[in-house]
DNA sequence: ATGAAAGCGCTAACAC
DNA sequence: GTGTTAGCGCTTTCAT
């Protein structure tokens, strides 16, 4: 759409465009006061750079790209947000595109993005491990959620936080835990589940796994009838999501939370709470996603170097456990 | 990152630029002998075009731009998906850009993205009619769920509905309808209100409002403290957020739904359900949004003509009523 | 410290 | 049917 140019500042101002352009990318060379009054003009004639053109003569597209299997699950519009703020503190945009969960379609997306975006934040792959491997040489990516050697990664961990609750849920009377688990391609599946079997066997509690691979309510409160109080007294569940079918589904049964099973989810997403509220894991989502941005744009040229960095939740007791 | 260009194509070929811009761009204007040996060398130079020039020149960057309040809120993620996938159909990306609530924040996206897309979707725009109606003058752009005049939009109505869910409420006995609504500059608040306000004359209902203008599940359960049965038998909510606040605040207090009082709320969007399941309704978002698309993407230059398609959501009875 | 001018890669008149 | 050329808006030498 057709907006204010460089030149008709420059014409407005009567100097050289060459003089606009400096004003914004290279203050030092000009006088304070030139700089002031071009950017005074410029911001009164509504004058923003076009990328476009700015991208055809320096080579750098100022844009990112931001690839994530689901943007109607809730864990995932905060990722949004933070990339967004993240980039636009840098001047740059974020171009969004879903997969649907679909490793085909997430090659498709990254084939479309990849020349239009000077880096894409990939997060929660679902490629497999040889194809994101060729991804991972070839292309100037940060995975968010996904530990592949070789490639730079940011997790937002919460293994810590499964411990934690692990040995809080031992520490006051549970014995028998049972971990309700979500989609297997996750990293964050294997995580939790990693981080529930070692803290309980650490504990002496029983474990028993079972699993909703759609990680949806209506799957998680059908699981919730193979729960029974008599085989398990504490739950932890892949995310909010999931426990929350599980409350209702014990709770359609006449088994409560935490009266007769104690419950724990992972993320604090969710824009609603259960009722009792959710003892949950509070994943730093914000904090992890700026630091990706970050490292993403920092250097230049593909393939990133490897690199690896943690961002571990929280546990964050409330009223379920 | 250096990739191959045209002119490079063209040498290599021995002939014009131009001839190797039109076996993409024109090939019907080329002996298709010439189109089909300059595909194959192009293909075997690795060439792609470059976007970004192609915009410089066309005007056209195969991009348009999504302005939304806040994508954390469950109405929105849909949307995004929606609009990304008709966009997709396309072939153009979508820039995401979140404002907050802000009207400044708004203009602020607003002169962002213009220069870089060649339309922006608007959605639940927050400005005052004046601004607003300078945006729509001069920018290529489509409201969603914003009535303006003269400016091209979609709306996705609950008017209907919520005439359908009092009727029904009235029809089975209920007398006393509360209208908890959401934030004031919401053109879906102003649609909701109305319509139940009308409705609820028209079946001799007595209506009373209260707002929680924040739209949080904390605030509405607050809120439910000032409901009663003994004057209220019915709510309906702004939305499902605020919808599930109520029930909560009300069950916390041991008023039950619906044995005390009745409740429809709005969107049907959440990932989870309450207990008992929300009688709500169903928008038909997706749809809406694939129009609004097909609107912003029809035709060339800016504004885009006055036009204005309703697109009605549907009354889903379930628990609740 | 500022201006003039040459492109970046592509498309679109306009020639031939 | 194909070549020539003039920009699109911006950055960046190179002058001054």
């Amino acid at each position: 759409m057709a907006s204010t140019t460089i030149v008709e500042v420059a014409k407005a101002l009567g100097v050289a465009p060459s003089t606009v352009s400096r004003a914004f990318n290279r203050p030092h060379m000009l006088l304070p006061e030139t700089v002031a009054r071009v950017r005074e003009v410029a911001a009164e004639m509504g004058y923003v750079p076009n990328r476009h053109a700015r991208a055809l003569s320096t080579g750098r597209t100022s844009a990112i790209g931001l690839v994530l299997p689901d943007i109607t699950n809730p864990f995932f519009p905060p990722i949004v947000r933070a990339a967004q703020q993240a980039a636009e503190e840098r001047d740059v945009s974020v171009l969004v595109a879903e997969t649907d969960n679909d490793p085909r379609r997430e090659l498709r997306q990254l084939d479309q993005l990849r020349p239009q975006v000077e880096g894409i934040l990939l997060a929660s792959s679902r490629l497999p491990e040889d194809q994101l491997d060729e991804v991972v040489r070839r292309d100037r990516v940060v995975l968010l959620n996904r530990d592949h050697p070789g490639a730079a990664r940011v997790l937002i961990g919460s293994g810590a936080a499964v411990t934690a609750a692990v040995a809080h849920l031992a520490a006051t009377g549970s014995r028998r835990l049972c971990y309700v688990g979500g989609p297997r391609r996750s990293w964050s599946e294997h995580e939790r589940l990693s981080a529930v079997v070692r803290a309980a066997e650490e504990h002496g509690l029983t474990v028993t796994t079972v699993r909703v691979e759609s990680g949806t309510y209506d799957d998680a409160r059908s699981v919730a009838e193979s729960l029974h109080p008599e085989r398990t007294d504490a739950v932890i569940a892949f995310d909010d999501v999931v426990a929350h079918g599980i409350i209702d589904g014990l709770a359609a049964r006449g088994v409560t939370v935490p009266g007769d099973v104690r419950l724990v989810g992972c993320d604090d997403a969710l824009p609603i709470q259960t009722h009792p509220r959710l003892s949950t894991i509070r994943l730093p989502s914000a904090q992890g996603v700026r630091r990706a941005v970050e490292v993403l744009l920092s250097g230049e040229g593909a393939p990133l170097p490897e690199s690896r960095e943690l961002f571990d939740g929280t546990l964050c007791l409330r009223e379920t456990t």
